[in-house]
DNA sequence: GCCGTTTTCGGCCCGACTGTTTTCAGTCG
């Protein structure tokens, strides 16, 4: 009998057997196989096991009998023939080589043969004594080059938080926007697409030609330039002072569209789009949209009319893709018939649930919180300080609780006297306890308008664990929402891994919401499972977890995380006016 | 390695930039 096995650990294993293969010289067709195979299971919202047990793996897009086989091999014994017999030929270091920019498979593994090294330290040495540059198509510049990458990946993470790449990148394009011969000016790449980690930043311009040149010496003379990587006619790429990369593209006017849907990626999205234009006959570049010549390539003296990406998207027979569901999971489905999906906005939002104040670890006190919020135009907050168990936190005891509220009733009766249309909600981010029960008295519970219930304990629990205690606590009676389900910080520490499809699914059943958790460092839920919340009917809310005023602001960055999961207005709860959601609250 | 109502073999997205090459390979997005 195969053992049961993590949906995870079977992508990580294709993805390893494809970078393995690369770096083993395999052909590059055979090796992008396992990649699409990861990401086809990677957006899997059925168990995997199901189809290990019924040997249906072969049903899925992109995967074979040979890559089918593999997995049940290892389900079965715990080991792949195919990814043992890599490891031996590939070592383990030279994995790290792939992060230095400039440096892929073939000269990874030319390195590594002809001067057999395999830890960077020695890549440096090797660099350094000038053994790299007397290797056949290498030479001084490729050495100084490996070595100012791996300087600059020692210094600075290959990602960064979105807040950190959103100021780099506004900064950039606040210096760029109002130079002479820029048409148009957008931001691309996977910060366009509200990705929750960022690698590069992408900027693209609309320009006549004549403009170009004295625009990309501007950009690479920047204040915020602290290294020009390259420069070319229509593309640069400088380092930051904050130590990320920027590149910046130029275009003419009558390219933009085309390449700000290609600049914006992502590249399964575009693979898509491409492979979908080729059967139409059609051809889809940088460039435009062009009907193919003989040699099937792009007849430029034949162009299809495009004014904005839309367009594109209609040749195409689809409905506009808005950029953050361009990842190529299922928002093709979502288009096929030519309709857009309707995503929340920010204007949407009519309040902020789940804030701290002083009472427990906030910065700031009610007033100071309620008054940003007015000032934003919001109608109300649900304020959710710490539940008693959250010591660390300064969490609420039960006699606290009761002292809150009384300058809650206050301040909301002051409120009314001037005129304000504006109220704070009674919440509680109430800790779930090590067995999946609310750290507050029934009676206590019934009587907050809004209970927010999050795991900040135990948060090594093993899966099965941590899903009993999620499903317990979305099963209760008194609360409304879930917290950051996962407990991730990005690039700092992974989630708990409970199957959050059956969260999802059990959630939903019992009316009570998961927010998206909207500060930077969690976005959590995840948008990837968008789709199964779909499915589900499961509603959100998009939740700043504010413990300050600026952390208010954070919600932009849930906005663009629930917009990737595919939620329109309808299933986020802070977009209801009062009434409704004091009615949605009730249940 | 995967895929297919024009295909079970021969494709698989494609162009800019770099550095090392006298005509192109490797990398990147």
């Amino acid at each position: 009998m195969p053992k049961p096995v993590q949906k995870d650990e079977i992508v990580a294993l294709l993805e390893e057997i494809g970078t393995l293969m690369r770096l083993a010289g395999e052909n590059d067709f055979r090796a992008m196989a396992f990649d699409r195979a990861a990401r086809t299971l990677e957006n899997l919202n059925d168990d995997i096991n199901k189809y290990i047990e019924e040997q249906t793996l072969t049903d899925l897009k992109g995967i074979g009998k040979s890559i089918a086989s593999d997995v049940y091999a290892y389900a079965e014994t715990g080991s792949v023939p195919v990814l043992v017999k890599l490891r031996k030929q590939v070592p383990d270091g030279l994995i790290a080589w792939l992060g230095i920019s400039g440096m892929g498979p073939k000269k990874i593994y030319k390195i590594h043969k002809e001067l057999g090294i395999t830890e960077i330290a020695e890549l440096k040495e090797k660099c350094k004594d000038g053994s790299v540059a007397a290797l056949s198509g290498m030479g001084e510049k490729s050495a100084e080059k490996i070595l100012k990458s791996v300087a600059w990946m020692e210094e600075f993470s290959e990602r960064c938080r979105i807040d950190e790449a959103t100021a780099v990148a506004e900064l950039f394009v606040e210096k760029m926007k109002d130079a002479d011969g820029v048409r148009e000016i957008s931001v691309a790449g996977s910060l366009r697409r509200a990705s929750e980690t960022i690698g590069d930043i992408d900027i693209l311009i609309a320009a006549e030609e004549k403009d170009a040149p004295a625009l990309m010496s501007r950009f690479t003379g920047l204040d915020g330039v602290k290294e020009v990587l390259g420069q070319g006619e229509t593309k640069s790429s400088v380092r930051s002072n904050e130590g990320r990369q920027v590149d910046l593209r130029i275009v003419s006017p009558d390219h933009y569209p085309a390449a700000l849907m290609y600049f914006t990626g992502s590249k399964e999205h575009n693979v898509a789009l491409r492979q979908r234009a080729r059967e139409k006959k059609l051809q889809l570049n940088e460039y435009g949209l062009f009907h193919q010549n003989e040699e099937k390539q792009a007849d430029f003296d034949r162009p299809l009319p495009v004014k904005s990406e839309a367009d594109i998207y209609r040749h195409l027979d689809l409905g506009y893709i808005p950029p953050e569901l361009r990842e190529d999971h299922g928002e093709f489905e979502l288009v096929s018939g030519g309709e857009v999906p309707e995503l929340v906005e920010l204007s949407d939002l009519r309040g902020i649930l789940h804030a701290h104040s002083t009472w427990s670890d906030g910065k700031r006190s009610i007033r100071e919180m309620a008054e940003a919020c007015m000032e934003r135009g919001y109608e109300y907050l649900g304020l959710t300080d710490h539940s008693h168990t959250a010591a660390y936190a300064g969490g609420l005891s039960i006699e606290r609780v009761r002292q809150q509220w009384e300058e809650i009733d206050a301040l909301n009766r002051e409120f009314a006297d001037k005129g304000k249309d504006f109220v704070i909600l009674k919440g509680i981010e109430s800790d779930i306890l090590a067995d999946g029960r609310l750290d507050y008295p029934d009676d206590l519970l019934a009587e907050f308008d809004l209970v927010v219930g999050s795991v900040h304990s135990g948060l090594d629990h093993p899966p099965e664990k941590m899903l009993d205690r999620l499903m317990r606590a979305a099963a209760h009676q008194h609360i409304h929402l879930i917290g950051h389900p996962t407990g991730r910080l990005l690039l700092r520490r992974d989630g708990n891994k409970a199957d959050l499809n059956r969260l999802i699914e059990h959630a939903a059943e019992h009316k009570t919401a998961i927010e998206i958790n909207a500060n930077p460092w969690r976005l959590d839920l995840d948008w990837r499972y968008g789709r199964k919340a779909r499915e589900c009917g499961l509603m959100s809310a998009i939740c700043p977890d504010a413990h300050d005023i600026s952390g208010l602001d954070h919600v932009r960055y849930g906005i663009g995380i629930a917009r990737k999961a595919g939620f329109g207005a309808g299933r986020i709860l802070n977009t209801k006016p009062l009434g409704e959601l004091k009615k949605w609250l009730s249940k």
